[in-house]
DNA sequence: GCGACAG
DNA sequence: ATCTTGTCGC
C-alpha cells in the first residue's frame, strides 16, 4: 500500500481535518506492553535526504529486539503543524520492514498537543492502527507551569480549557519533556510508559536507539 | 500588523 | 533537523 503525500498546504490541512475525528483519545492502551517501538528521522545537511529508523525494544529489559531503516527524501516542506507529512512516508516504509509488530509506538513529536489536535503521533497511530504516544523535546502549543524538580513531577499542558498533554520531568533536575496522547492511549498511561522508558536519560530509550540507528543509516547510505 | 512555530 | 567551542562533571 503506498502513501501519497498532499500536493500543498491546503490539501494537507484538509487531510488533517478529515482524519482527526477518527483518533481514539481514550485508550487506555497497554499498561504492560511486551514490546515498545521508537521512531526517529535524521536529515543530511543538504536537507534533501533523510533516514527514518524504527527500533523495537523489549519493554521489560529495554533491549533492542528488532529494527529497520528507510532512506529517502522529505515528502513535504517543514511547516510547523504539518510536520507529519514530511516524515510519514519514510517512517511507514521503515515500519513495513519490521519483523515484529510492536505493541506501542513512541514518536519524536507531539500527538494531541498540536494546533488542530492531530500531530505526528496521532497521524502515525491512525495509519498503523497501533497505540501511539508523542514525546516532544520542545513545546508546539499550550501553556504550563514549571513542574517540580524530581523525576515523575509534572504539570498539565493546557490550551484554553483543554488539557492537551503533560509536561513531565523524566530525570531529577533536567528539562522536562512534553508528553501527549497519539492514538488509543490515555494521558496517564502515556506518562507512565514514558517514565518506564527513562530509567537513565531524559529521553525515552526508544527514541535514543532510533536516533542512533537513523544517523548511522544516513552516514552509511550512498549519496 | 507582529512574533511564534514539533523535527 | 543541522551547524558549532568550550566547559563542567562523572
Amino acid at each position: 500500500m503506498r502513501y501519497v503525500p498532499p500536493a500543498d498546504v491546503a490539501e494537507a490541512l484538509r487531510v488533517q481535518e478529515e482524519l482527526r475525528s477518527r483518533v481514539d483519545l481514550v485508550g487506555p492502551g497497554p499498561t504492560a506492553p511486551a514490546t515498545v517501538a521508537g521512531l526517529d528521522v535524521a536529515y543530511a545537511e543538504s536537507g534533501d535526504r533523510l533516514a527514518a529508523a524504527v527500533t523495537v525494544l523489549d519493554a521489560a529489559t529495554l533491549a533492542v529486539v528488532d529494527e529497520a531503516v528507510s532512506v529517502g527524501r522529505p515528502a513535504f516542506g517543514y511547516v510547523p503543524g504539518l510536520f507529519a507529512f514530511r516524515e510519514l512516508p519514510a517512517l511507514l516504509a521503515a515500519l513495513d520492514r519490521l519483523a515484529v509488530r510492536p505493541d506501542l509506538l513512541v514518536c519524536d513529536g507531539h500527538g494531541l498537543a498540536h494546533p488542530r489536535r492531530f500531530g505526528l503521533a496521532c497521524h502515525l497511530g491512525l495509519v498503523t492502527g497501533l497505540p501511539t504516544i508523542g514525546v516532544g523535546k520542545t513545546p508546539l502549543v499550550g501553556a504550563w507551569t514549571e513542574p517540580g524538580p524530581r523525576r515523575g513531577d509534572w504539570s498539565p499542558l493546557r490550551e484554553g480549557d483543554e488539557v492537551v498533554g503533560r509536561v513531565l520531568r523524566t530525570r531529577d533536575g533536567v528539562r522536562p519533556v512534553f508528553v501527549s496522547v497519539g492514538h488509543r492511549m490515555s494521558l496517564d498511561n502515556a506518562a507512565d510508559r514514558v517514565l518506564a522508558l527513562t530509567p537513565r536519560y531524559r529521553l525515552p530509550e526508544t527514541t535514543r536507539t532510533a536516533d542512533r540507528l537513523c544517523r548511522r543509516a544516513l552516514a552509511g547510505a550512498a549519496a
